[in-house]
DNA sequence: CGAGATTGCTTGATCGACTCAAGTAACCGT
DNA sequence: ACGGTTACTTGAGTCGATCAAGCAATCTCG
């Protein structure tokens, strides 16, 4: 599915605009990851600890319950993409990180991930500016 | 999850705000949708049959494989949220209509989706106009 | 016309992602 | 040191998705 969607007959032009950029972006971003062998889910948590992180603080980051992240760690530790180290100053909690392996996976993954690449080299350096300060003013702000 | 992300070390400046957006914009489809008892699955599907196709049709359009289609809508019609009607024309296919409180519904979704909306209200009309050729151009070409 | 292929959808099996409830171990406060 | 909280895991259950099979309607072409 993957489609956030709204139907055709999407409002006004920059909201079309808007829907199809992100959509484009969802697309591509699923289709990298599945090239790799990678869920989106397997993606994300892959993506979040390039720096240590415990369990717990990837649930909050990635909005979801704590057994799930459990359930996803476990299996990119059984592939060997993460290891789960001790954390010696709470030995409740784990440190997740990236195994060497995991590291290249992840990296062959974002060099394949072209679009925002793309589409930033199909803009002007002024273009890129003006694009950056338009979105994050609509963003609130 | 919801979350197609990229490690916070997201590249440049504008790849980090298109990031961010598509993020903000995923999320708020997603919560919108489950306000309204939706699945982000349904929700697309609700969506598309503002007018009516058939299950084929659907399927393609979302990218996934017909029972997956059949599934979905046979939830949203025990909730009467749309109806399959016989297609005339051939009596293998069945054509998607949204029944009245199907509408609604969805109505009641779309209204309460308002980030496309506020974000174009964040903008001048020139700037609308800016953004939106700006993201397609991005968008390649 | 009619047998064989194709199309459109459904069913069933299976898996992953997700949530919730319950459990365990470690930590913290008094 | 006991009670409550925190960090994670386990287990049950649901939904979304895909694949393989099946069935009926349609198409095709000899």
């Amino acid at each position: 599915m993957a489609v956030p969607s709204v139907p055709a007959s999407a409002a006004t032009d920059v909201e079309q605009a808007m829907f199809e950029f992100v959509d484009a972006y969802n697309q591509a971003w699923e289709a990298a990851a599945n090239e790799h062998g990678l869920s989106t889910a397997h993606a994300c948590v892959l993506g979040r600890v390039e720096t240590r992180r415990s369990m717990g603080k990837l649930a909050e980051e990635l909005r979801c319950d704590a057994s799930n992240i459990t359930q996803i760690v476990v299996r990119l530790e059984t592939r060997e993409l993460v290891r789960r180290e001790p954390n010696p100053e709470d030995r409740r909690s784990r440190q997740i990180v990236r195994t060497p392996s995991g590291d290249d996976l992840y990296g062959a993954f974002e060099e394949s991930f072209e679009f925002p690449r793309s589409a930033a080299a199909n803009l002007t350096v002024a273009e890129r500016k003006q694009l950056t300060a338009l979105l994050r003013k609509a963003m609130r702000g």
